[in-house]
DNA sequence: AAATACTTGATCGAATTTGTCGGGCTTTGC
DNA sequence: GCAAAGCCCGACAAATTCGATCAAGTATTT
């Protein structure tokens, strides 16, 4: 899983989505100028979230885009997914015959952390980022590590 | 903080050397063959790796790299800075008049989410990998996560 | 029913980033 | 001095990012 500006972009574009769906669809002229996001762009990448069916679109005047679902079940996983698609390319291309012997380190070096990342934001949904935004605690944003028995060898200061 | 193939390539060299540099310096022609990537591109790497002190180098015949700190001290997020340089950008620059009102809701959105990111990145050492590639258990990339008490609102099915 | 405004949908193009190739230079052990 | 290595640079193709323009669909108005 890729963390880009292209995800960052979406998922801004879906919160502010989310926040208005509640007042019929939402056009993208109206969250590319909240959120400052070049329309064209916004097409994109809607165009991506639709196909994947994030999003519905309503055509004509009065139109615009709604959540497929209700918020609680899109997570930031599924945004980042929808947008950035060739989310493989371990550069081994999947196979284990990546190195001469047995399959490259890197291989299950990133599958691993990469399913960690995947784990941590697909508990992450949209309503956790409505209700944080409107001053909400939301628990996944702030305690999500364990307590500190099993807290490992702490980083170096960055 | 951005996760893209070059932070990968970065992190895979650098563990390729923590697993060797025991028996002295380790060349980049060596590193380059193990893992297939091309010697100019981990110059680049390593130039920068160097320059954010994450390695040292000795120069002449049977020179080479050396990890500058023990390898407990590297964390993964440490790494993908240094070739990631430009960690910020957040599209409203830093500064918090970013849209008309209130600071943009991108900015404290995505402050928290990368917090998140950086948190367990940091958390995860170079010693960490090398034990995992040994085939040890190591705890960071397996239980990260709290016990089921604080468990939030899971996620949708992907 | 036709015109029109609004909004999605698709295609193209420039700018930036990735990753590779090649060369030349410097340091240093032998 | 020679060869092994780091170091630096510029050129390059490919992919990605970001933007603009045009085409198509639909509700409202006339």
């Amino acid at each position: 899983m890729r963390l880009t500006t292209k995800g960052r972009f979406a998922v801004t574009a879906m919160v502010d989505l989310a926040m208005r769906q509640s007042r019929g669809p939402v056009t993208l002229a109206a969250i590319s100028e909240r959120q400052r996001i070049s329309l064209s762009y916004l097409e994109q990448l809607f165009g991506k979230l639709r196909r994947h069916r994030l999003v519905s679109s309503v055509r004509g005047p009065g139109g615009g885009y709604n959540l497929a679902r209700p918020m609680q079940g899109i997570s930031v996983a599924d945004i980042i997914c929808a947008v950035d698609e060739p989310l493989d390319a371990t550069q081994c291309g999947g196979k284990e015959n990546c190195l001469d012997d047995k399959r490259c380190m890197t291989h299950d070096l990133w599958a691993t952390l990469n399913a960690k990342m995947y784990d941590y934001l697909s508990a992450v949904t949209l309503a956790d980022l409505v209700a944080h935004q409107n001053g909400k605690h939301v628990a996944v944003l702030h305690d999500w590590r364990a307590a500190e028995e099993t807290k490992p060898a702490v980083a170096v200061a960055a």
